[in-house]
DNA sequence: AATATACCTGACTGAAATAGTCAAGTATAA
DNA sequence: TTATACTTGACTATTTCAGTCAGGTATATT
């Protein structure tokens, strides 16, 4: 059970763009450099921010990226949607709706990832993008007390 | 982001034997049959319970495999740390302990990661296998409710 | 003692996802 | 005009998953 880069390189990315957000745009090359992330890998990310609306591009010389809106209307969870798929863990191996399903009340499946999924939902979705930025230094407390 | 057939096949595994707890040991044919498990995978799965401590087996005609100790005394969590690996989502790409992160102020995947990954295990852990049993029919209500 | 029934072990494989790379575009501010 | 940016799609090596196959060892029953 563990996350791809994606997620975690994706959410540094952004990262980047919440300390820059209403500086302008930052380029794929700044944030590469910063983060550390393969320039092209990261271009793919970015695309996929972009297309569900997180991020915004300029093109041409002093163009790049920036957050579509302020830092604290995303959330964690928002990022990782976009670029793991939807937070769905695992559900019944046989389709949903099939008679199987209904007549063997042993299958807990369904009822108990779906129960999991939503409490993994809530606590990704807590964390918005602003939260991150205080989570230098010692200032990480506030993320933990919640 | 999601769990492998393992963590789903082996919990559904762990609910057969908890639903028999008391009542001497399961063979791995009963176990694969109620719950529609390919046989030889859930022999995979079953012995790495075992070497953890989870379920005992007992040899010969008879035989088969029981919990180890009281359902009340597992939970989920348990379960899938021992099929799935750690529930270590994600670190810092590089190694943890290398200069590049203590100098990186920027490099924001440690700590976000290990408090996410607090939060998972409480969830998960919060779920012990009596709980499962309580899922059926309309008595889901006690999971929902915490 | 034989044997049927169980558990135990390791090697193997097809299919899919990851983690990138490579090449060639299109748009636009300077 | 052109340098710099974003955009798109195809390609690939590696790893993991999900499951199979073949055989081995232990033991309660007969």
């Amino acid at each position: 059970m563990k996350l791809s880069t994606r997620g975690n390189y994706g959410l540094r990315a952004v990262y980047e763009l919440t300390r820059h957000y209403g500086q302008g745009p930052l380029t794929i090359r700044q944030i590469s450099e910063r983060q550390n992330i393969p320039l092209k890998y990261l271009e793919q990310l970015l695309h996929r921010l972009k297309k569900s609306g997180i991020i915004e591009s300029v093109r041409g010389p002093t163009g790049g990226y920036a957050l579509a809106d302020d830092p604290a209307n995303f959330s964690v969870g928002d990022i990782l949607r976009v670029l793991e798929g939807p937070l769905h863990l695992s559900g019944c191996i046989r389709s949903h709706d099939s008679d199987h399903c209904l007549r063997h009340e042993r299958c807990i499946s369904n009822i108990l990832w779906s129960e999991i999924e939503k409490k993994f939902a809530e606590v990704l979705d807590d964390i918005s993008l602003t939260d991150l930025t205080k989570l230098d230094g010692n200032q990480k407390a506030k993320l933990m007390i919640r």
